[in-house]
DNA sequence: TGGCTATGGTCAAGTCACTTTACCACTAGC
DNA sequence: GCTAGTGGTAAAGTGACTTGACCATAGCCA
């Protein structure tokens, strides 16, 4: 089954048919899936292809260096044994340490190793390209209204 | 492990820290996550809570009224085989039937049932609600602007 | 027409990112 | 110093996926 990896998100998969219009759900969802697309694509391009989009869940902002493991479950609202699954995994693959917190006899602080702060800058530029796509599509006027809506959207509350 | 489900997203959870400002990527996260879990919350509340995220994939936007199994698949970029038992749960469940195709003795298409529909409308529901919501924190105008901006993102391309 | 490739769907087996349950270690409050 | 709460781990099970193999029909072109 081969991924046509064509452009990020096409017109023609979501036409607006009988169907009424997209509702806002589906206009964050399109362009939030290709950011993830393309984060994924370009970590596997630059050698970091032993990630997949279940790691990628760890590496989101604000990112895990100096959390707790509990702090990063309830951040990502997954259980504390799933996110330790994936902290081993990562762990295994070089991303990143857990090392025991000097304040806490208890609990451990996530540390990223260099292999792990090298993914999250593909990872941002990855983001950073296709910001620079959508800038040249909207006019960077209006890219810089998107972006400061949903900064508002997303801070107060 | 019990869920603390407040509000959609809190500005606490991902504060500008060091870390840099969130990028476009996490900014379309937060509000999209936010509509998914307003989805399922008024779901479950409202009988459907046999309904679970796999699900909802399903039902996403332009619904899978009619089309052909393979074609979901790849709308929803999962093979034919995962596809397919995510339809034979949801013909279980009562919110859909795969039927023959009549121009092609291959193929099938999915019909969703009277449930099937109402769940639909249940998600449409939810959907506005979250925006009358966004639109009293933004104000109408700018809740418009989004919109548009949005739309002119997924649109030409 | 007849054969060849492409398309739509299914069956079977395996994988892995989760969940639930149970438990241990340490912390903090009185 | 108890005791309730928090942080983490172990073990077992689940289900939404994958890959691989296969069959049936469609569509094309010699």
């Amino acid at each position: 089954m081969p991924k046509t990896s064509s452009s990020p998100f096409t017109k023609s998969e979501y036409p607006d048919q009988a169907f009424g219009p997209p509702l806002i759900g589906a206009l964050l969802r399109m362009p939030w899936e290709a950011v993830q697309r393309r984060m994924l694509e370009r970590l596997h391009e630059q050698g970091f292809d032993d990630l997949d989009a279940a790691h990628l869940n760890v590496f989101q902002y604000p990112g895990p260096q100096a959390a707790k493991p509990s702090e990063l479950a309830s951040r990502l609202r997954i259980s504390k044994q799933a996110l330790n699954y994936l902290l081993g995994e990562l762990e295994r693959l070089g991303y990143l340490e857990r090392r025991p917190d000097p304040d806490d006899l208890r609990a451990k602080r996530v540390a990223l190793t260099r292999r792990g702060t090298s993914a999250i800058a593909v990872i941002r530029d990855a983001v950073a390209e296709i910001e620079t796509e959508w800038e040249q599509q909207l006019g960077p006027r209006r890219f810089a209204q998107l972006r400061k809506l949903l900064h508002d959207l997303s801070g107060p509350q």
